[in-house]
DNA sequence: ACCTATTGTCTCATAATGAGACAATAATAA
DNA sequence: TTATTATTGTCTCATTATGAGACAATAGGT
């Protein structure tokens, strides 16, 4: 199924994804740049004629990303006027050959239903699209210009994470199954965009009871070696 | 500009509300009755293919209520294909006299944005629209069946406003200008489904220096008046 | 055997919350 | 006028949570 087949896909309505990793003490995300026109963009898509909205956005997260069974939560639906540029998607159509009639499905008006992502960086295997030279982590902390909406999206996604990191536990998504106290806490400074005091922190992620201590993690270096933890199953 | 009118709308798009109000100690939300059928709905609309969505949801609420200035806010996106039942809809607008082609665009699949708004009860004036004989307020706890996936969109709803109910001090958005903290705790009560200890609820929130207080109000009961508040204005 | 950086746990001060006591008071009844 | 009643506003005290730091334990290096 080509990018330009109609048939298959719901007019007006797509989908953008902003997938945060983790990695090196620094909360990353994903981002695709477009051929030629060197536009960098969210990892999106468009939704099956019959195909769940959800299924649709975790469907885009496969294709790109090869993984399954990711912590996937919709956020927002961006539908403004102010959005809507066609030629936009007709630069980065042309740049790979495609010149649609300016009524394509494609030119007209979407509003995009938006998911963030939390993933394991190690686990990831990047794939571009067809349209895309690349798909590559991006700081959040340093983002460049995206085009159409696209930083307002993520900035709404982070705002969304940071509120929702305490009531709903989800920051371990961001890391391997089994990690440290001190990287577990790197995750909450990164997506808070603060320090937080060692042993407050250790003391109340301990206090919930939801971690599960493993063994010791012997690193090389000259210092006490810190537990493994994991979270709780259900 | 009728409903059937096709060239306005955005095809598979639509928008639903949950209006909550509260009277008489209880949450309520607006229904609308279809003719004849008897199904009961959430208010709702289409999406003008030159309005932005959140103007789109204002004016549909402007419509039902009368009301300008409302605290609206998205909260989800209803895509799942269990939602996709042609037939409910052609038989509602059958029961309007309008017998449309299978193919016909408001016979297509939907996706709904909604969005839930917190209104002072007393100030609305409800007007049904042209596929309904009724709007009216129905006790959140006491919800009959609606159509669709309508009682899961208010489910979330109602989730949502839990959740941020707290942070973002919104509860007051359903209340009059001035109230008592009585009236206050009230909503706050009927929201979280639990009772509230009158103590620390009163320290709270005027320990939070959003309220201002003014007159007593002297309400004819033999005992101490409560003063009237209002949220700070900026 | 000593040094260093980091970890896990403890203590103490401060802030927030739970639970209730109690005086003030607006209307009514005696 | 005085007593009664229901409710309100404010206090107090116990309990719990959080901020800030002290300190011993320890894995390696010197």
């Amino acid at each position: 199924m080509t990018v330009l087949e109609t048939q298959g896909f719901l007019p007006h309505i797509a989908f953008d994804s902003v997938v945060f990793g983790f990695s090196k003490g620094k909360l990353k995300i994903l981002l695709m740049e477009y051929h030629d026109t060197g536009w960098l963009a969210l990892p999106g898509g468009f939704v099956g004629k019959n195909e769940d909205l959800d299924e649709a956005a975790k469907r885009g997260l496969k294709e790109r990303t090869g993984l399954d069974n990711i912590y996937l939560e919709q956020f927002y639906t961006f539908g403004n006027m102010a959005r809507f540029r066609p030629e936009v998607m007709q630069t980065i159509l042309a740049a790979n050959g495609f010149h649609l009639d300016s009524d394509h499905w494609m030119l007209d008006r979407f509003i995009s239903v938006s998911y963030f992502a939390l993933i394991d960086f190690e686990k990831v295997i990047l794939t571009p699209d067809e349209l895309s030279d690349s798909i590559a982590w991006y700081e959040i902390e340093n983002l460049p210009n995206l085009i159409l909406d696209h930083n307002a999206i993520v900035r709404k996604a982070l705002q969304t994470l940071k509120e929702n990191l305490e009531r709903k536990l989800i920051g371990g998504n961001l890391l391997p199954e089994r990690f440290t106290m001190n990287e577990l806490q790197q995750v909450y400074e990164a997506i808070f965009g603060q320090k937080l005091r060692r042993t407050t922190f250790q003391r109340k992620m301990l206090g919930l009871e939801i971690l599960e201590r493993h063994e010791k993690l012997y690193t090389g270096k000259s210092h006490k070696a810190p537990y493994l933890y994991s979270f709780r199953k259900v």
